[in-house]
DNA sequence: GCCACTGTTAGCAT
DNA sequence: CATGCTAACAGTGG
C-alpha cells in the first residue's frame, strides 16, 4: 500500500538504521527484481558506505557514495532487519549484509511487483522512475499547484493518482484529500475554482503530513521497517468506509471505480460540480 | 473450490 | 495526447 507517507515513514527508519554502515554484500534472490541493473552493479556496491536515504514520490532511494539503489515498494514491498542466520522466507528477494552491523535489510515482496534499480547517484534525477515525478506535494508552491492540476483534462481522482502531475499521492490520500477538501472525484480537473484548488492543496499537505506523523495507514501488508504498523487507518474519513456514515456530515459513503480504481466519497458533502 | 478484490504502474489499444 | 483496460503476482475473504 505505501504512497507517500508510508515510503517516507520507511526511508526515515533505513536512515537511522543504515546510514554510516559499509556494504558487506548486496545478494538478488528474483533476477526479476532487477531492473536496468545487471549482477556486477551488485557486486560493485560491496565495501561502499551507505551516506543516505531519501524519497521521490513512491520511490526509495539509498544513497551509497557514488552509487545509489532505487527501490519501488508496489504495492507489498517491506524492508526489515534479520539475523544473517535467521532463514529468508520465500517472499525475500534481496538482502544487504554490513560490515559493521548485526543485521541484515532484508527486501521481501509479497507480490513481487516491486523493483530495484542500481546505478550512478549522479544519474537518479535523469533516470525515468524519477526523471518523470512531478513536484512533491509537500513542496510545490499554490500557483504551481494551481496550474498543474487546472492544466489536465481527466477526473480530479484520476489526476491526483497521475504521478507525473504530483509525486506521491495514491489511492488512500487521494480520496482522503478529496473529501477534505469537499469536491467530487469526478469533478473535471480543469474546472475547479481558485478556492477550491487552494482547498485541494491545503487538505492534501494537511493529510500528508498527519499521515506521516501518524506513520503511514497500514490497511493490508504495509510496515515500516521495525515491523510497526502504521496509526493513521483509524483517521480515514472515507477510503475503506462504504455504508459508514460521513463524519462531517452523517452521509453515507459510497464505493465507485475510477479510471479502475476504487474511490470512496459521500455524496452528501461532496457534490459534483456542474 | 471459485471468484472478486487488493494500496502501483507500465504498456498497449482506442 | 488523453483515457481506459490489462497484466505483472500472491494472498485473502466471501
Amino acid at each position: 500500500m505505501p504512497e507517500l507517507p508510508e515510503v517516507e515513514t520507511v526511508a526515515a527508519g533505513l536512515r537511522a538504521g543504515a546510514v554510516g554502515l559499509k556494504i558487506k554484500a548486496a545478494v538478488c534472490r528474483l533476477p526479476k527484481l532487477l531492473r536496468e541493473t545487471a549482477p556486477e552493479d551488485l557486486q560493485a556496491l560491496s565495501g561502499l558506505r551507505i551516506s543516505a536515504v531519501r524519497r521521490r514520490g513512491k520511490v526509495l532511494i539509498i544513497e551509497a557514495e557514488e552509487r545509489a539503489l532505487l527501490f519501488h515498494l508496489k504495492m507489498t514491498g517491506q524492508f526489515s532487519w534479520a539475523a544473517p542466520e535467521a532463514a529468508p522466507d520465500k517472499h525475500t528477494h534481496f538482502i544487504l549484509s554490513f560490515e559493521n552491523a548485526a543485521e541484515d535489510l532484508r527486501f521481501r515482496d509479497v507480490r513481487k511487483f516491486g523493483f530495484l534499480r542500481c546505478l550512478p547517484l549522479a544519474g537518479v534525477d535523469d533516470c525515468p522512475e524519477v526523471g518523470g515525478l512531478g513536484p512533491e506535494p509537500l513542496e510545490i508552491s499554490e500557483a504551481e499547484f494551481a496550474v498543474r492540476i487546472k492544466a489536465r483534462k481527466g477526473r480530479l481522482k484520476s489526476v491526483l493518482l497521475d504521478q507525473r502531475v504530483l509525486a506521491g499521492v495514491g489511492n488512500i490520500y487521494a480520496d482522503e484529500a478529496i473529501h477534505a477538501a469537499a469536491l467530487h472525484p469526478l469533478t473535471a480537473a480543469s474546472r475547479l475554482s481558485p478556492a477550491e484548488l487552494v482547498r485541494l492543496r491545503t487538505a492534501l499537505r494537511r493529510i500528508l503530513k498527519a499521515a506521516i506523523a501518524a506513520g503511514g495507514s497500514s490497511v493490508r501488508d504495509y510496515r515500516s521497517v521495525d515491523g510497526e504498523i502504521g496509526d493513521f487507518q483509524t483517521r480515514h474519513k472515507v477510503y475503506g468506509r462504504a455504508g459508514e456514515r460521513c463524519r462531517r456530515c452523517g452521509g453515507t459513503i459510497r464505493r465507485i471505480v475510477v479510471g479502475s480504481r476504487s474511490t470512496f466519497y459521500c455524496p452528501k458533502c461532496q457534490r459534483r460540480k456542474r
